[in-house]
DNA sequence: GTAGGGTTAG
């Protein structure tokens, strides 16, 4: 490859100190100058650097690389940019281009400062460039997510007949998101006899777990013989991010078991874990550990986010009250936390204090209020804040967005309005928005429009099960028993079996699964006695099973019967009898709650006197004396 | 002079 020529180039001045062979300096006072400028780098007193710089300048002195070197580095560490240019130009001046090593700083110093145009003018111009220089390219590339260039310019850097090293397969790792390139770049890696870095271990792990294959990401972290603290992160991140929190705090525990020391990553990553899987307890024990590091932002957003999925707002508002510094992460965890929740109206409260507090709210914030309206049926505020969305705070609309419209309309039962919505969007709707529009259909009991939003669906994702569920409970909330007959067998030709319900509570430090019908928990017989005590006490107060919800053409006491196991009344019974005071019991559930257990659930928390909260995938509930917080809108 | 791990929705 033909190198660039050097733009700039000048005559070269004879009296360059560092040519060949040191020339005398005209200024006698040279030395004196030098020992000063380093002295001011040393004392990282930048601005007075600069000046005897500039000064030397007049004076035709010229500082010692070394010495360019730290001033850079001051430059960097100061994150000043204007000074870090003139340094440059100062180089530049000499006539000849900077030394390798000062290029390759200058390089690093445009990159940390996100001047990317000029370290790209600058490497175009370099007429050497090693495997550091490359490396930085291909990093700035790959941290600015600009995938390909980093891919070209490895290609380009072997071409030059340059060898990658570690650092740049660590660099470049990042950059591959799809289980293909990675497979191709990991034998690079092999073949250049660099597997066994703990560095590109540790992205390997990490790209591994994020782009598609956890289980052979735990394989590469299993059979390293050395491991650091990072590479754990790498393990835990990758398994709290997928949904495993339980492997994730295992591995947790294994990390502190091995020696080492959590820091604020594997703290976000433990809680991320307690997040997904809804373990309020085993969070809390996390907390404990974070109160060290008191106010790093991530880690406390990771905290509000926790106690906000595990139904704890008041642990939530606490810990936000406590946050001196708050970002937009904060506050739109908040937000969607109190919508979750049921408190849509303090969730508004709150968008309202985030733009008086002066921050800005984003794509994400947007879908936390719009969740917050449509989930209270507040249609007008819904359309206000969408219509209003690009004009006030400059942000397009996106599917997200429009699939709140669609659930708001929907849940207000305005179904023929949410469908004429969904022709106009301007692009093709996708399976979340008929999903929802599912959704609306099933509350609204309008079978004939649910079934064009299932088929759509099915055309979609031929072999989503939730929709075929969801379909036959429409079709068996209007009694359509051949209906529900035809879905089940399509499931069955396609292959697609009903998950079963399950609920989950946490009692101590032990979390007690329930599945739907599933008798095999070691005290089911006085679960099923404290079941029956429950029922009778709130068949006293009304209480009636509402066989609507059972899917098969049963009579109607095999109805009864079956309710009566649905995991989560299973799960209450359990929290009853175990629960403390005055803890409210808080259970989780993989699938949406039903009617009647709803129902169950709200006259149980009334004649018991307990808080009932339960969280489904969407959203939770809160049964106190009687009445739920989502106002039996769901 | 170049490299790895963490937070918000659906």
């Amino acid at each position: 490859m033909i190198l660039r020529q050097w733009r700039s180039i000048r005559v070269p001045n004879e009296k360059l100190w560092f040519s060949s062979t040191p020339q005398r300096n005209p200024n006698p006072n040279h030395s004196q100058w030098l020992e000063n400028l380093s002295q001011l780098c040393h004392q990282k007193d930048l601005p007075k650097a600069v000046a005897t710089m500039v000064a030397m300048e007049d004076q035709h002195c010229r500082a010692d690389p070394i010495t360019y070197s730290s001033l850079i580095k001051l430059c960097i560490e100061k994150h000043a940019v204007n000074e870090g240019r003139r340094v440059h130009q100062h180089l530049l001046d000499d006539g000849q281009p900077p030394k390798l090593f000062l290029s390759n700083s200058l390089l690093s110093m445009y990159v940390k400062f996100n001047l990317f145009d000029d370290a790209r003018r600058l490497f175009d111009e370099m007429p050497e460039r090693n495997v550091v220089s490359w490396t930085t390219m291909i990093s700035a590339f790959a941290h600015l997510d600009s995938r390909e260039e980093a891919m070209k310019y490895l290609i380009a850097m072997h071409r030059e007949g340059i060898r990658p090293n570690m650092y740049t397969f660590s660099a470049v790792l990042r950059a591959c998101q799809t289980l293909r390139t990675l497979w191709s770049i990991h034998c690079c890696i092999i073949k250049c006899g660099l597997e066994l870095d703990v560095f590109v271990r540790s992205s390997l792990i990490d790209v591994y777990s994020k782009y598609g294959d956890l289980d052979y990401g735990y394989q590469v972290f299993d059979e390293m013989a050395t491991r650091d603290l990072v590479v754990w992160n790498s393990i835990i991140g990758g398994f709290a991010q997928s949904g495993d929190g339980y492997k994730a705090l295992e591995l947790f525990i294994g990390m502190k078991r091995a020696g080492f020391l959590a820091n604020q990553s594997t703290l976000t990553s433990g809680l991320r874990a307690c997040t997904g899987t809804v373990m309020l307890e085993m969070g809390r024990q996390v907390h404990v550990h974070v109160l060290k590091y008191d106010q790093d932002l991530i880690l406390n957003n990771a905290l509000l986010d926790m106690y906000c999925k595990c139904g704890s707002l008041a642990e939530a508002n606490a810990v936000f009250q406590r946050m001196k510094e708050r970002d937009v992460i904060s506050w739109s965890t908040m937000i969607s936390g109190l919508a979750q929740n049921g408190r849509s109206i303090e969730a508004l409260r709150l968008f309202n204090s985030m733009k008086a507090a002066g921050t800005k709210p984003n794509y994400i914030t947007m879908v936390g209020v719009l969740f917050a309206c449509s989930h209270a049926g507040l249609v007008e505020d819904g359309w206000y804040y969408f219509n209003s969305m690009a004009k006030v705070f400059g942000i397009e609309p996106g599917r997200e967005h429009y699939g709140c419209i669609v659930d708001l309309l929907g849940r207000a039962g305005k179904l023929e309005e949410a469908l004429n919505f969904i022709d106009a969007m301007g692009f093709q709707p996708d399976s979340v928005i008929w999903r929802t529009l599912l959704g609306a259909c099933r509350v609204h009991q309008n079978s004939s429009l649910a079934a064009h939003a299932a088929k759509e669906i099915l055309k979609l994702e031929p072999e989503d099960e939730g929709t075929y569920i969801l379909l036959s409970n429409i079709y068996a909330d209007s009694r359509r028993w051949s209906d529900v007959e035809q879905v089940r067998k399509a499931m069955q030709d396609q292959g697609v079996r009903k998950e079963p319900g399950r609920s989950w509570i946490e009692v101590g430090k032990k979390t007690h699964v329930f599945i739907v019908g599933d008798f095999s928990h070691p005290e089911m017989n006085s679960i099923s006695k404290e079941l029956n005590r429950l029922i009778g006490r709130i068949t006293e107060v009304g209480y009636v099973p509402d066989v609507k919800f059972v899917l098969h053409d049963l009579e109607r006491e095999q109805k009864e019967e079956s309710l009566r196991y649905h995991s989560e009344k299973l799960a209450i019974a359990f929290g009853m009898m175990n629960s403390m005071g005055g803890k409210p019991i808080r259970i989780m559930k993989n699938l949406r709650i039903c009617g009647d257990c709803h129902e169950f659930a709200k006259l149980a928390a009334k004649v018991e006197n307990k808080t009932i909260i339960i969280r489904d995938p969407v959203r939770f509930h809160h049964f106190q004396d009687g009445i739920c917080s989502c106002g039996d809108y769901w």
